[in-house]
DNA sequence: TCTGGGGTCCTAGGACCC
DNA sequence: TCTGGGGTCCTAGGACCC
C-alpha cells in the first residue's frame, strides 16, 4: 500500500483526524448532456420533450441529438439531408450551431466549477475535470450532488458526473450517471467490485482513448470489453497500441497516468479553415475567403501572444466527387510575425499560384505552424520588426476593437464585404446571452 | 441538390553526420 | 565474398479527442 502515497506532502500525512492519505487522489469529469441542444433549450422552452439536432458549419451534419433525437436512431456526424425525413415526421427541430451562445454557456458552467473545486481543468467546451484531493472520501459525493444541482439552477443546463481514482475511470462513471437514471447524474467508482463491474460492462469501444481502428482490432483478438483488456499483458498492450493505449489501459487499472492540466497550454498550430456555403470559381471569392480566414488565425494567435513563421494555405475541390482536387503551398516567413496585413499578402499570393480557372472550389484551408511566443523572438533591428512597432500597434486597436463591439467589426478590406461564400447557417437560433439587442424578454401575462 | 472544424501525440522511415 | 553503428533531426501519416 504505502509507496503509491509516498508522493503526499508530509503535512497531509501528519494532520487532520481523517486519515485521507489513505485514500487515492480523486478526479471528477463533469460534463453537460448534449450541450448543444440542451443551450437551445434553455431559451426555448417549446422544444423540450421533441427530438432537437444541432448542426455543423454549414449546416452540414449532425453533431448534437437530444434523447428524443437519438431514440429515433438519429447518428452522430450523420449528413442532415440523410435524416431529413425522419425529422420531419416525429416533428423534429434543427439548430445551426450558435458558437457565441455555446461558447458563453460553457464559460458560464465553467466559472461555477471552478467556484467549487480549484483545482479545474476544462477540458473541452463542455467538460472539465477536477482533483477533489483534500475532500473527505464521505463529502465528496454530497459536494458533487451539489455541483450539479447548482449548474442546473443558475444555467440550466443539465450534467453528468464521474468520479474515481483516475481520468480515465471518471469517464465511464461518468457515462454510467448519464446512462443510469437511478444515479441521479453522479456515479462514485471507488471499491474495486464497482470498478470490476463496470469494465465487465464497457465496451472497448467506449473507452476514453480507444477510437474505432484499435477498437476493431482488439476485436479481432476477441477482446470485446474492458475487463478483458486490462488483463492482457504490458508488452503485449505495448506492441498492438503503442505507449498511449498502455497509458490508457493503466489508466483503467486504477494507475494515474493523466495528471490534471489546469494551465491551458498554447498552440503549435492554428488552423482556420470553412467550407463555403456554395461553390466558387472565380479567384477574387477566393481571396476574400482566404483574407478572411487568415485574420481569424492571426487573431487567435495574437490573443495567446505568440508569432508565426511558417503559413500554410490548402485549396480544396469537392471531396465527394470523383474527380476530387487539392493543392497546397507553404510560405516560410523569416520574421516571425502576427500581423494580419503581411500574412493576407502572402496567403492571397499563394492562392494566385494555385487557382485554376474553371475549376470549382468548395474549401480554403489557412495554417499557421512554427509558432512560438512573442517574447521569445527577438525583433530586427532594421527591417520587418513586429514587436513595438505602428503595425504592431494597429493589430492592437484591431483587436479591442473586435473584442468590445464583437467580432467582425473591424475587417480587412481584402476579405471583400459581400461574403456570399460565407458558410450556411439557416437555422440560427439568437445570441441570447452575448447580443444586448437578442436579449430575451420575459412579458407579464 | 445536401456531406464540419480544430486540435494533439506518437511512430516509422529517411537523410545525414561522425 | 565480407561492406559499422549509433545518434539526431525532420516529415508524413496514423490515431485519437471534442
Amino acid at each position: 500500500m504505502g509507496c503509491s502515497y509516498k508522493c503526499y506532502p508530509r503535512s497531509e500525512v501528519v494532520m487532520g483526524s481523517d486519515p485521507i492519505f489513505k485514500e487515492k487522489i480523486m478526479f471528477a469529469l463533469i460534463d453537460c448532456n448534449n450541450f448543444y441542444v440542451s443551450c437551445e433549450r434553455v431559451f426555448n422552452p417549446k422544444i423540450e420533450k421533441v427530438p432537437v439536432v444541432v448542426l455543423s458549419n454549414n449546416d452540414g451534419c449532425i453533431v448534437s441529438r437530444s434523447e428524443e433525437a437519438k431514440a429515433l436512431g438519429i447518428k452522430m456526424g450523420t449528413p442532415l439531408f440523410e435524416c431529413r425525413d425522419i425529422l420531419k415526421k416525429h416533428e423534429g427541430k434543427v439548430f445551426s450551431s450558435n458558437y457565441s451562445l455555446y461558447g458563453d454557456m460553457s464559460e458560464r458552467v465553467m466559472n461555477i466549477i471552478r467556484s467549487f473545486c480549484p483545482e479545474t481543468e476544462v477540458y473541452s467546451i463542455d467538460e472539465a475535470f477536477v482533483s477533489l484531493s483534500g475532500i473527505k472520501k464521505q463529502e465528496i459525493y454530497r459536494l458533487m450532488v451539489t455541483l450539479r444541482k447548482t449548474i442546473k439552477k443558475w444555467t440550466g443546463l443539465p450534467v453528468s458526473i464521474g468520479i474515481s481514482s483516475t481520468k480515465t475511470l471518471a469517464k465511464v462513471a461518468a457515462k454510467e450517471a448519464k446512462k443510469d437514471m437511478r444515479l441521479k447524474g453522479v456515479k462514485v467508482l471507488s471499491q474495486d467490485r464497482d470498478i470490476k463491474e463496470s469494465l465487465e460492462e464497457t465496451r472497448v469501444d467506449e473507452i476514453w482513448g480507444i477510437g474505432y481502428r484499435s477498437a476493431a482490432k482488439l476485436n479481432t483478438y476477441g477482446i470485446e470489453h474492458a475487463s478483458q483488456l486490462i488483463g492482457k499483458p504490458d508488452e503485449w498492450i505495448r506492441k498492438q497500441m503503442a505507449i498511449t493505449g498502455l497509458r490508457t489501459v493503466m489508466e483503467l487499472r486504477g494507475v494515474s497516468c493523466l495528471p490534471l492540466e489546469e494551465m491551458p497550454t498554447s498552440k503549435k498550430a492554428i488552423t482556420s479553415s470553412r467550407s463555403f456555403g456554395r461553390d466558387i470559381r472565380n479567384l477574387v471569392e477566393l481571396e476574400e475567403a482566404v483574407s478572411s480566414y487568415v485574420s481569424i488565425a492571426a487573431e487567435k494567435l495574437r490573443k495567446q501572444e505568440s508569432l508565426t513563421s511558417c503559413l500554410y494555405v490548402c485549396l480544396l475541390g469537392d471531396r465527394f466527387k470523383e474527380k476530387n482536387y487539392f493543392s497546397s503551398a507553404v510560405s516560410k516567413i523569416s520574421m516571425p510575425t502576427a500581423n494580419t496585413t503581411l500574412l493576407i499578402t502572402k496567403a492571397r499570393t499563394l492562392i494566385g499560384e494555385m487557382y485554376i480557372e474553371g475549376n470549382v472550389y468548395k474549401k480554403v484551408m489557412v495554417m499557421l505552424t512554427e509558432i512560438k511566443p512573442s517574447t521569445q523572438v527577438q525583433s530586427d533591428l532594421f527591417d520587418g520588426a513586429y514587436n513595438g512597432s505602428t503595425s504592431e500597434k494597429l493589430m492592437e486597436t484591431v483587436d479591442k476593437v473586435n473584442s468590445t463591439l464583437g467580432r467582425g467589426k473591424l475587417t480587412f478590406a481584402s476579405s471583400g464585404t459581400s461574403c456570399s461564400w460565407r458558410m450556411k447557417r439557416q437555422m440560427l437560433s439568437g445570441s441570447f446571452t452575448t447580443n444586448w439587442k437578442q436579449l430575451p424578454v420575459v412579458k407579464a401575462v
